[in-house]
DNA sequence: TTTATTCGCTAACATTCGTTAGTATATTAC
DNA sequence: GTAATATACTAACGAATGTTAGCGAATAAA
């Protein structure tokens, strides 16, 4: 009956958290059981309860937290006084960072959200939507005054977004370039096709 | 005991492959139950083991469906002589017409392969890594002939595949722009992030 | 019409699931 | 040391899962 093993600073809500969010992404929520869970915290499936109250709250915090991060940092980037153009690389920088270092949780986010119950999944998917339109309104200002190409700014979004999440093959890949050079080649091939030819 | 209604040239089992596809999409394969499928087809769980063999078999035909459409697709673009520039370009139109007509099944295989069983599993994610290996290929071969600015080939199609997945979100959109204006602008973002400085 | 086959039904099976109740032990507060 | 709290355990629950067996009705073949 030994307790749950906790570094400093870290609760044990925190520990389970972070399993799950490595066992959702590599199962998926739904294939993924307690019982799965709590042999990777190294305790029995019911003594998780002591510390969690179901499994889908696993999930809605796992959610919550990744997207609370991501609107932060859009404030932010909105709020910065830069060209439009270095927002979008901004951006784009951060999520591929987030993607680096907290590769479990946002992955989980990416793909397994649909399994929030309401009213927390309607309350995601409105945050999602959020993000997206403020991020396309931050491309539509760069038409606007001609540092961006014109195009469908709903589309880039989507595309960029989508491109980003699809790191995770190399994550798990062997021959995996560093961190800075995958960096510079997506804002390389990203951001090169939103720039106007010069 | 009415039977399952059928059109002229689909069997019984092409049915229920094409209910299970939208099912497997909408809920995701672990979620998506027999009796779910079952009472989409019109019927009871028990009697779709007259025509299949198991759920997993589902998935199996679906996914491998897909793959072997996109890999004929491949043997075409390769043996065509054109620009691998247009090379890219066609591979590209073609992963969106399949993502636009064959939705469901796309999506499917796209992203619940991973509850495929051995040895489909194996032979799924060998299929999938060869079909990039020859897409970097031609992206390289336009590298070396300068059509193409010099970036990372697995990188950048990567990019490019995820990016094309991800219509996913337009398609359930209600202010869905067409098909022809969304590939065209497809082939602007991610082809004029290609293409060399001129 | 008779025979054979296809196919849908009900009932049931063994598992697995998330979760709760109740109890015992370990840690913390006093 | 003693009381209070936190936490891990065993056992069990009801529900849902994929699937099989066996029966009867509909269709096709003769």
């Amino acid at each position: 009956m030994a307790r749950i093993k906790i570094d400093k600073n870290s609760s044990r809500k925190e520990l389970i958290l972070s399993k799950a969010a490595a066992l959702f992404r590599e199962k998926g929520f739904k294939a993924a059981s307690m019982r799965h869970l709590a042999e990777s915290v190294g305790v029995e499936a019911a003594s998780l309860y002591n510390h969690i109250k179901s499994k889908t709250e696993l999930l809605h915090e796992l959610c919550f937290g990744v997207a609370n991060r991501f609107m932060q940092k859009m404030d932010e980037v909105e709020a910065a006084k830069i060209p439009d153009i270095e927002k979008i690389e901004d951006l784009i920088r951060f999520h591929i960072y987030e993607m680096i270092h907290h590769y479990e949780e946002v992955y989980v986010c990416d793909r397994e959200w649909k399994y929030l119950a309401d009213p927390y999944l309607s309350n995601f998917q409105n945050q999602r939507r959020m993000y997206r339109k403020r991020f396309a309104a931050i491309i539509e200002s760069g038409i606007r005054n001609k540092s961006i190409k014109p195009i469908d700014a709903p589309t880039a979004v989507l595309i960029l977004l989508h491109a980003i999440g699809g790191i995770e093959s190399w994550h798990r890949s062997t021959q995996k370039i560093d961190a800075d050079a995958l960096t510079q080649n997506m804002v390389t091939i990203l951001g090169g096709g939103l720039k106007p030819v010069s």
